[in-house]
DNA sequence: TATTTACCTACCATGTCAATAGGCAGATAA
DNA sequence: TTATCTGCCTATTGACATGGTAGGTAAATA
């Protein structure tokens, strides 16, 4: 299940994505539109600038802006920073202890298959191909 | 993420597909083999039995047995069963209730594409391509 | 009748989700 | 330089899900 915090990073992309060109964005305009709370999104914005997907700039005139342009963005990127791993089980996530029940686990081979299935789809889909 | 519940599921579908044939098999015995507490594969086996996938019979020489062949389990009909939803997002589950900005959410197309490709990669895998 | 089994209800400890609240820091326009 | 506007940081909260544990009842058969 993807939470809000992956949907609500998506949308925020696609916001800036759409007021892309001229200056930067402030997050207060980007929460008014989307209809989320301003609090919460700083939050989320936090991660993305923390992945280099955006950058922010402080003080009068600042707000945010994207780094590349908008067919660059692989969605699962996005997605894999926010909600922290696709994994569909926990042995396969990222930092995961390596599970020891791994070598006759006869539904390994599904998950890995599954989960390589769900990269793929996410990573061949940009941030232009949803604005 | 696939939880714990659909993965014991899964295990104790496999079990008693391996140990088919002859009786009923109690519980105890799968627990033992799975190494799962007895008392949390109950809440489990609860649900199996509640959705046709097993039958148990009580009383001495009791247990459990598959209704079916093991290539006529599709897993996404144990995970489903499970889990509850194997939808990627909130707005595409089972019985919820439709999202006031469907009509406009330009995400919704993508989601609903994978929940497809979810669907149809589980449900072509059977029980009996695990054994 | 005694045993073995399924089955039911309740409880709990931990963790994550989805926010909210209040304030600090830093940069720019005036 | 100062006022203002922005990002940024640290807690705190309530609700809910996860992963169990505990104790007991009902039912069927050897």
């Amino acid at each position: 299940m993807i939470s809000t915090k992956g949907r609500y990073a998506l949308r925020v992309m696609m916001d800036l994505a759409e007021h892309d060109g001229e200056a930067y964005i402030p997050l207060k305009d980007v929460a008014e539109r989307q209809n989320i709370s301003k609090k919460y999104l700083e939050i989320i914005v936090k991660e993305l600038v923390g992945g280099g997907l955006i950058a922010g700039v402080s003080g009068k005139g600042g707000g945010y802006r994207l780094c590349r342009k908008p067919c660059d963005y692989p969605i699962g990127e996005i997605l894999e920073l926010t909600e922290g791993s696709l994994a569909t089980v926990a042995c396969l996530a990222a930092g995961a202890a390596p599970c020891e029940r791994a070598s006759d686990c006869k539904t390994l081979p599904m998950w890995a298959e599954y989960d390589k299935l769900t990269h793929d789809f996410f990573y061949k889909k940009r941030l232009s191909d949803l604005i």
